[in-house]
DNA sequence: CGGGATGCTAAACGAACGTTCAGCTCTCGG
DNA sequence: CCGAGAGCTGAACGTTCGTTTAGCATCCCG
């Protein structure tokens, strides 16, 4: 009915919900802690969700549909990064999705690594992307690496931010990052030549 | 006693334990699960290692010690990705601990970082790694990539591998990431310079 | 006005949890 | 021979878990 504005207490408890499984685990979790994060009882969780699991059911598809936020249903992957770098129970909750292997976890992932396969095939032939044997594994890789942020976060910002806000440290990685993808990080291909002769 | 055969009791416990709190996450396992899988009884899991968090700091340390099986006391960051490679219960562990921030995580994670920032220090002044304005930034940005496919290791074998041995799917991956390092992904400097000009 | 959804709760259920305890069976030094 | 200690177990403890049930308001539609 009012599901515009959104402050419904089913979406109370799905919000709480998502904050709890990503700081504690779903294991960790248990349905009156969700109850009592937003002010309902524990019956009223079961009463919408059915049972914790489609409570967690339900987590997943906000997740990927907050995620799906952009053009028609497709993961957009630049907006995805500022989403998750700003939110830190939603990054957290979704590093345990993809370890888990969540089916919307799972989901998310392929699509991001076949949007970026296909931004990187439509580089190479623009010629600012360069050519490669394998696109799958560079995709697979890149996505990854894109990842990698996201699921250490706390040990990135533990090294790098300190106590400053969390947008400080991801652009600092960013930059960097985009540095060693951009002009490489090794000067010579000697670790490349020993990997290939090893192999 | 017999500390060489690694046989005893409390040493199939500590095992069980790590593959169960791997694949389960430690919320997610009962002491009398690791027991089962251990073939002894519940209690004697608990005399062995006072409690249940008992249990997991001794797996913390034994990771540890793995890791450090290199040149007295320090994590050797070449044999690590071997020894990840091909144990995923190890490395699920590891996963889960690093998403959760256990102290022997956060330990390995500085060690390997610090290990890191003054190899690359050295290949710096050797030249064969190029010179940047931020080398903590970039230690720990190269170190966070090089643990993202053992962090997203399912997502990234369900992608690459199939059904082959995960040994395939991770020299696939590191070919084409050694590749990136090396010879840098984009052709000319469009995103750093985008980049740059938004920050 | 009246009755059936809808939103929500208190109380209780059985199961499983971490942990404790008394006691068993070996082994080994005196 | 025997008593102490280490390794180990079955049974039980109290707690917390996910879930169920009965029932209370509230609101909308006839």
């Amino acid at each position: 009915m009012r599901s515009a504005d959104d402050l419904t207490a089913r979406a109370r408890i799905r919000d709480a919900a998502l904050v709890r499984f990503g700081a504690d685990g779903v294991a960790g979790t248990s349905v009156r802690a969700v109850a009592a994060d937003a002010d309902v009882s524990a019956a009223l969780v079961l009463h919408h969700f059915g049972s914790k699991d489609g409570l967690r059911q339900a987590c997943d598809d906000h997740v990927l549909g907050l995620i799906r936020s952009g053009s028609a249903g497709e993961v957009e992957h630049e907006a995805l990064a500022e989403l998750l770098a700003e939110a830190t129970p939603l990054r957290r909750y979704l590093a345990r999705a993809l370890l888990d292997g969540s089916p919307a976890a799972n989901t998310m992932f392929s699509e991001i690594v076949d949007a970026t396969r296909r931004w990187l095939a439509e580089g190479e032939a623009q010629g600012w992307v360069k050519p490669t044997e394998d696109p799958l594994a560079r995709a697979v890789t890149y996505v990854s690496w894109l990842f990698a942020p996201l699921v250490l976060g706390e040990q990135v910002g533990r090294l790098l931010g300190g106590d400053v806000a969390e947008m400080r440290t991801s652009v600092r990685a960013a930059r960097v990052g985009l540095d060693m993808l951009t002009n490489g990080l090794f000067a010579d291909d000697r670790w490349l030549k020993a990997f290939s002769s090893v192999t």
